[in-house]
DNA sequence: TTATTAATTCACTATTTAGTTACTTATAAA
DNA sequence: TTTATAAGTAACTAAATAGTGAATTAATAA
């Protein structure tokens, strides 16, 4: 596409996503407001100045941040092309991707903590939000519609909650492990832990949707 | 108990006492990195110097709110009195414990959102989570068997996992709420929407422990 | 080659921050 | 009443903090 010379020492283009990685990580790590400007300058090795001259300002550049790893998680359901598989296993298959997204993406669960914890100020001024979003709900819709119609799935569940319920049992027990491993005294970090986990999971949807 | 009398001027339990309530809404709003001292001196109407004489210093001072409220949390379950009632009964009093807890002490969420955050660094240093943790698990554990016995349940279950989702359907509704009503486009936050996330959950955890 | 644009750097500011030093004063026991 | 103790205050510091003004320099179009 825009292969630029690799030789160039001024590149607006990398730069930029430059400090976005390095955004992400602060933001990831530390919180909002826990993050700091002179740290992503210092990371993704741009002088602060530039920071404020492609993105404005604190807020904004984590706006840009939470919108991009929303993006990403999106395009990467819709790769998975579910509406072709059988319900069931389309069901299961986002299950299991929605898991494996958010162990192997842990950025993307405390950027959401932070956003939510300021009540979602910041991704409320975003334009791409809702379209990426709407296609999302659409696809688990069509998948149970196909469901009930074959006599596999039950009538009436409300997509919505079914996709709050998804992401619930694999976010909380990811976002929460540290916590939860204290207080239930067990290591929750091991990949043992993680197979047992989903395998739960899996059931608890399972059964959740299935025809009486 | 100790009823000291209310005209004192220095009264260094009361004191103590609105430090801490003044740093769980700080902590619960900002998280532990946005948080101020400073903010906490004025809404305590505390002189700062008193936060570093009670506490130490701000990580000390985190400890102890997340200590509390996980103390509260844990004695107001012990208050249901679950072993008492019929298992299923026991099951779903729990689920409808946890949303309203959440519901009605929304600090208690960002609280520890924000000890994951850190990845549960200050909650290692407690030695009061364990014990009061213990009792609880133990207490589902117990629930879990009688309904297997009276043939309600299936056999098998495991009380953590089940604890876990149990928190994770209704926290991570409440914490992820503003985000969700952006990208589901729907109103997650009004009473009507609470009971029916809260019905739905019920309907979740009935299925999952159900004997076929 | 020259002029224009835009990427980049440097030095700075006003404010905020967690934490401290040194002090005053109320309480209660002797 | 005296004295020891502990509650409370005021003023401070050193380091961070988000954000800026103005100059410099590389790339590119004319």
């Amino acid at each position: 596409m825009d292969d630029k010379p690799a030789s160039r020492k001024r590149d607006s283009h990398a730069t930029r996503k430059r400090i976005l990685a390095a955004a992400k990580k602060e933001f990831a790590k530390k919180g909002f407001g826990g993050a700091r400007i002179d740290e992503i300058a210092l990371k993704s090795k741009a002088n602060k100045r530039m920071i404020y001259h492609y993105f404005g300002n604190k807020e904004a550049l984590f706006l840009k941040t939470l919108e991009d790893a929303y993006i990403d998680i999106r395009s990467a359901e819709q790769g998975l092309n579910l509406t072709a598989l059988d319900p069931e296993e389309a069901l299961i298959t986002l299950v299991k991707f929605t898991w494996n997204y958010y162990l192997k993406n842990p950025e993307f669960i405390t950027l959401v903590n932070s956003e939510n914890l300021h009540k979602g100020k910041h991704l409320k001024k975003s334009q791409i939000i809702e379209e990426i979003s709407n296609k999302f709900v659409s696809m688990v819709s069509t998948i149970l519609d196909k469901g009930v119609a074959t006599g596999q799935f039950r009538a009436g569940i409300d997509p919505v909650q079914l996709n709050i319920t998804i992401a619930a049992i694999g976010y909380y027990y990811l976002t929460n492990r540290y916590t939860g491993a204290i207080v239930y005294q067990r290591d929750l970090d091991s990949k043992s832990a993680y197979e047992e986990r989903l395998n739960f999971n899996i059931e608890t949807i399972s059964k959740l949707v299935r025809a009486p």
